[in-house]
DNA sequence: TTGAAAGCGGTACCAT
DNA sequence: ATGGTACCGCTTTCAA
């Protein structure tokens, strides 16, 4: 920048007039400036810049999802990503895998480089840990699952309504045997969608089936093992509630893999790419909407509201599609 | 800063050693800084950091894509994180959606970021407009898409040996009606594929059907749209090429709706979520490899490396999986 | 309208 | 082992 005001022949300031874009500058001195410019192959720097600068943003937000190739996941980062864009901010992304030790790593790089904000799908037990940067005024709002000690925005789904809805509409159609399949049980979401499923089963004054509870499903594998071997069983499930995506597609997997797509009814917690044409009846949650919500409220934060902090619970829904529809073997 | 050094009784330049766990500072000191770091919130600032820093890195790097929710893209940028993790770089993500003004718009923020080096999937016809940056020594890699009007490091898939491999593998079965329905004209890209599918065509000493290339496919709907149109015809194609992804899933979603998936033959570029449990025969690009191999290629240029760019052309493989092996009606 | 000087949060260099 | 001071690239404040 210097040498652009040297070139131009004036001072600092006025090139600093000219990439702000500040009134103050005749046309001529702009001109000549932005030439200089041109010629020098000036790049503005934006760190440098909002040093100084008052109330300075950096147009940046970070952004901590489980896994940016799942497709929940990525479809929230693209919801946040258009609310984000039309206010000139960038989103900085990260996957955390379900380790407590990288959302702290990178919540600390990220706050280290000053992001405007952040949205994060919590992977930690409990998010106390961020008590001083709240204080600090830092916008956290958190997307999908709530927080755990502390008080902030969040924007999350109602898991245990999920649940319920799934499974009711398995035990609706007759089905007794339901297997439910969820992820680690020390995910707080996988919690609530068995409190959920079995609360559905008390409606009907039944109990789940403590043989087909089975939790800590890391992947789509883990999942399609975990359905062999219980349709092996003496008395095997006749409906499954899979309770997240990369679970229902093992499960539907292992039913391909059995010859049982059409004789076992799936209901999968979350939907996902070509289940429509897979006929798969899903619990949907609206991650556009989730998206659009959790951005909406970060931009708030940043232009400095101050309000207390709002918790909004979206309702699932279920997306009837075939899969749940399959009714139990006559008897 | 100034505060902790006032706050622990040292200066300044000894706060700032003991933050960037520099030598020369007693244990004792040591932990009295800390202590009051610990005590007043102290956040370090990357950005200032880098500022005075020599050779300085911000840690971050900027990845253009053409959509992150796509789950090529993410896959990309899943390969990206995973690669850059290990040396301590972020990635600030954005899509693209084809349009060349964001490109530009994007590369430009991101460069007044200063960010590390590039990551490109371009949706612009040319790239000299980064001339400059590259001559400034900006790493910059364009990945799945070669650059055009520029000399840069890329690391792209071979279109057209994919497509030659898709029709030639429908050829081969009897086809003769063959589709091939691609993206929009201006992308490269698709020039390349419809090109593959044309040689394959030559091979068998035929000529691809001109009422059966449709061009200008910019979504899912509007590739249902063209499956449903074409199979009206008096002389209907007895197999598709789908040319991407989106398109494929068009294709399959309209002749689902039509009672045909088991009676025309689709391959499509590209695969694609539950593509295997839905048996469609594609031809698939490693984006993991892609992904490892852009993130190598850029840390070796990040790390100073000045040699002449390299363009490396990986070779799609044809999956099949039912799909693409239906034969076609017996005449 | 334009410029000079101070300072943002930190690091480099050289004393002490 | 620790501190002083200049300085990174830019903006702010205030004077010209």
């Amino acid at each position: 920048m210097r040498d652009v005001a040297a070139a131009a022949g004036v001072s600092l300031k006025t090139v600093s007039r000219v990439v702000n874009n500040e009134p103050g500058v005749t046309g001529a001195v702009r001109e000549r400036v932005q030439a200089a410019a041109e010629r020098l192959d000036y790049r503005h720097n934006l760190a440098a810049s909002n040093l100084r600068r008052s109330g300075s943003r950096t147009g940046v937000i970070g952004v901590l999802v489980q896994d940016v190739a799942n497709s929940y996941s990525a479809g929230l980062l693209r919801a946040l990503e258009d609310a984000m864009r039309v206010h000139d901010v960038m989103l900085v992304a990260g996957s955390l895998d379900e380790t407590t030790a990288r959302e702290r790593a990178m919540v600390t790089n990220l706050i280290s480089r000053r992001v405007d904000g952040l949205v994060i799908v919590p992977a930690s037990p409990r998010q106390d840990y961020l008590e001083p940067e709240i204080r600090a005024g830092l916008p956290i709002i958190f997307a999908d699952r709530a927080p755990r000690g502390i008080d902030t925005d969040s924007v999350i789904v109602d898991n245990a309504l999920g649940a319920y809805q799934a499974v009711d509409h398995l035990l609706a159609r007759g089905h007794r045997r339901i297997a439910v399949l969820t992820d680690s049980a020390s995910i707080a979401t996988a919690d609530e969608r068995v409190r959920g499923a079995r609360a559905a089963f008390a409606k009907h004054g039944l109990e789940l089936p403590g043989d087909l509870l089975v939790r800590g499903h890391a992947d789509q594998q883990g999942a399609a093992a975990t359905v062999h071997r219980l349709r092996e069983l003496p008395d095997p499930p006749t409906a499954i509630f899979a309770g997240r995506n990369a679970i229902s597609k093992g499960t539907l997997q292992a039913l391909a893999e059995r010859g049982e797509r059409e004789s076992v009814a799936v209901v999968g917690f979350d939907d996902f790419p070509m289940a429509d044409l897979l006929q798969v009846t899903v619990i949907r949650q609206d991650v556009a909407k989730l998206g659009a919500l959790v951005a909406a409220r970060l931009l708030e934060r940043i232009a400095g509201d101050t309000t207390p902090p709002i918790r909004i619970v979206l309702p699932p829904t279920l997306i009837p599609r075939g899969s749940g529809e399959i009714p139990p073997p006559a008897a």
